[in-house]
DNA sequence: GCGACAACTAGACTAATTCTAATGTGATAT
DNA sequence: ATATCACATTAGAATTAGTCTAGTTGTCGC
């Protein structure tokens, strides 16, 4: 989608197409990182013109709400945003917590008895596993403990059962 | 899952049984409302022992770890828990967010090509639409709009398009 | 009883996000 | 050209969510 598409995707929503907004719109749709506000807010003020935060986590919020930017449902404290684009399933990388794109097909939907009264719209699916960056070296003691060290080391105790969560942090950085 | 088998698997996770867990875990497996931290907190302190915020926290990151609980994949500025009991899929509902488990069926996996050097684990669905309890009053004007307003009224402006996001804080009070 | 270690705690602190009040921008009417 | 209006941006303050620190407490093995 360029950037003429863009700016109708905008006003057909109701939204001015000012710099700021065309920046973040043609960010998130340039990349399938699923990246942050403060990831977004940067990529952005890489390039002109200058966006202020608010006005990332405004225009994102717009963006939400007009239905063409998500964010991603994922674990994690901050929040994560996708062009909604093409309909794609994602899988989160049980190690680094990466997001990436998987490709849409779609699946069986629950039984009546189990849907209940509820409206479905969509299924979507979470795959989980090694991303294959992680699965490559999964041999190796790798940080699997996503979460903040306890102090006078207790982080990294309970290691027996479930499956570690991501590094809430520690994405790869290429 | 009674008290005897939550001491069990703290201490086969090799965490020692403290009221302050053990309170955690048996409000998370009491029920499927998938709280946040402070929702546990709070309901934690309705009943003694008295478990401090960090303490809940702590907790909590510990019970990931061990694999007793897992955070819940959904939008949302707070993290929302689940007991890691029977295997379950999860339903999201557009218009107020709230997160109902919903019966476990294994769906087909991705084909290779799209796979990739990925290594799967497990398909979780994320189904979405309306809640029963939002379906039943899908044609009343109700507030769409998960997001915080805008300065001046600006909220609620961009309406076309996408579904929109859940309230963050406006779920059931029932 | 003592020592070691796990866990708890209150409050300070950081990160993420939102709010406020003022200002800026663009479209429209005159 | 100017005024007005509605939408958008902004910097910094404020709030919410989560983590850290340093000390204290509790538990268990010896």
């Amino acid at each position: 989608m360029d950037g003429e598409a863009i700016k109708k995707s905008l006003e057909g929503s109701g939204l001015r197409c000012t710099p700021q907004r065309y920046a973040v719109m043609a960010f998130l749709m340039g990349q399938t990182s699923h990246p942050t506000a403060a990831e977004i807010l940067q990529a952005v003020n890489r390039a002109d013109p200058r966006c202020s935060r608010a006005t990332t986590y405004n225009n994102l919020r717009d963006l939400v709400q007009a239905g063409l930017v998500r964010e991603v449902a994922a674990e994690g404290r901050a929040a994560r945003f996708d062009a909604k684009g093409v309909r794609h399933h994602h899988f989160i990388c049980d190690r680094c917590g990466n997001v990436e794109d998987m490709k849409w097909y779609d699946v069986p939907r629950p039984a009546p008895n189990s849907l209940g009264k509820r409206t479905l719209r969509q299924c979507e699916v979470i795959f989980r596993g090694l991303c294959a960056r992680c699965a490559r070296r999964s041999g190796s003691r790798a940080v699997w403990h996503a979460l903040p060290a306890r102090a006078h080391g207790q982080d990294g105790r309970a290691t027996t059962g479930g499956t570690p969560a991501p590094q809430k942090t520690a994405r790869h950085s290429d």
